[in-house]
DNA sequence: TAGTGGTCTAGACCACTAT
DNA sequence: TAGTGGTCTAGACCACTAG
């Protein structure tokens, strides 16, 4: 394990614990160099994973601040999945899997992921349950040279999780986009939409391994009154 | 200016150019520590600021990958502010300024900001067009303690170019929600609205200043149909 | 095996904040 | 003035990739 990574979970679960509360100092970077027995740059690593986080803000000659986590919930912010987004939300739901098979690459597809045309994918639909209504419908489209096998519980789990824990993949970054479109046929056929409902918003999603193949790409269904995304932001000054 | 900084913007410059097309290689850092005459760290401080800005992705033992910037454009990621977004993207748009006035703070305002109540406040509301249709309303909310003055000009062009180069503010970090609501009678009033529009997409904003206080808090609301957020994230794994 | 990026150290000098 | 974080250096060892 790395130490600049201990060194941060270790300071996180600190600040969520409450033992450094909101707008309070950290111990100084002197001080941590002589608690954790490390170099300057080893704690200030820690220090400014912290920082992109979203929990502290430094400031020369003052020290680093706990920011308050609590306006607006904290911030999901990254690359979270629907199954690790209800465990920290602690939203009881359930997981369908209303479709699952393997199917040849459309030009389509290809045009969006550069997947060969006629290779094979895994397509899979999601349902998505909170209090009984389906609000959410994911459709998910797999690359099945990188996921040759998908079995219908991890599809139920978190594909994620199997992803990463037993197919050993390294997931590294997504590209998103969020636009709100009229409801097609086929998800109306699939959500439970309220009659009045004439739109839902659609999160898309290519995402990529460290190896920066694309290895799924996403479209995340959203009822209007269900969506909410946050994010925490910090300025790009250049 | 930092040499890590310099380093970032001659790269930066160079893979928007086309010097290092995508899924080519930089130079190693090696090879840049020669090229710039600094030291590894300093090339490495560099080459993450790509990183996360979603130009390139760093493999061990290969070397630093040049990201496809042209897969749903490129992200606009972080917090960037309308005026900045226009000029980026090149969409002819114009803005108008609805309302600007001194008020005090709400209990209500201060909820959600923490200012005093009673204290004084900018309020400002914005009309964006775009092909001459007010398709986008701004409703800003600023501490006046920290704007003493806010010029309509200022107003009608870009307010974070006004709070940083004219007032000096060093701002830092958001924290953002985005949600799709029903039409409120003063939105409608105020926007260009189809008989057929019944919801908006509205992005609530706190913007913090590097020394942690909250100046600005903002409701962006966005026809349906002109609304687009594109987001690059990196998993975020611990 | 040579070259790549990842981690870590020890030390230096600077700019900023408090008092 | 003492203490804070910001930048930068020079060097070490490791894990991974490729030929």
């Amino acid at each position: 394990m790395n130490k600049f990574r201990e060194i941060f979970l270790d300071l996180e679960q600190k600040i969520v614990a409450g033992d450094y509360p909101a707008h309070s100092l950290l111990p100084s970077e002197n001080q941590l160099i002589k608690v954790y027995s490390v170099s300057r740059e080893t704690v200030r690593k820690a220090l400014n994973m912290l920082r992109d986080a979203g929990y502290i803000q430094k400031k020369q000659g003052k020290g680093s601040i706990v920011l308050d986590l609590n306006r607006f919930d904290f911030p999901i912010s990254g690359l979270t999945s629907f199954k690790e987004l209800q465990e920290t939300q602690r939203i009881p739901s359930k997981t369908t899997v209303a479709e699952i098979k393997k199917i040849a690459v459309s030009p389509k597809l290809h045009e969006i992921t550069d997947w060969p045309v006629a290779s094979e994918s895994w397509k899979l639909i999601r349902q998505r349950s909170i209090d009984g209504e389906v609000v959410i419908l994911d459709k998910d489209y797999l690359d099945a040279s990188i996921i040759p096998e998908l079995p219908k519980e991890a599809a139920e789990q978190s594909i994620y999780d199997y992803f990463e824990n037993q197919l050993g993949l390294d997931i590294s970054y997504a590209q998103k986009e969020i636009t709100v479109e009229p409801i097609t046929k086929e998800t109306r056929d699939l959500m439970d939409l309220r009659p009045e409902d004439q739109h839902v918003v659609i999160v898309r999603s290519l995402v990529y391994l460290e190896d920066t193949r694309c290895f799924e790409y996403t479209e995340s269904i959203h009822r209007l009154d269900k969506f909410r995304f946050v994010d925490f932001a910090r300025r790009r000054k250049i």
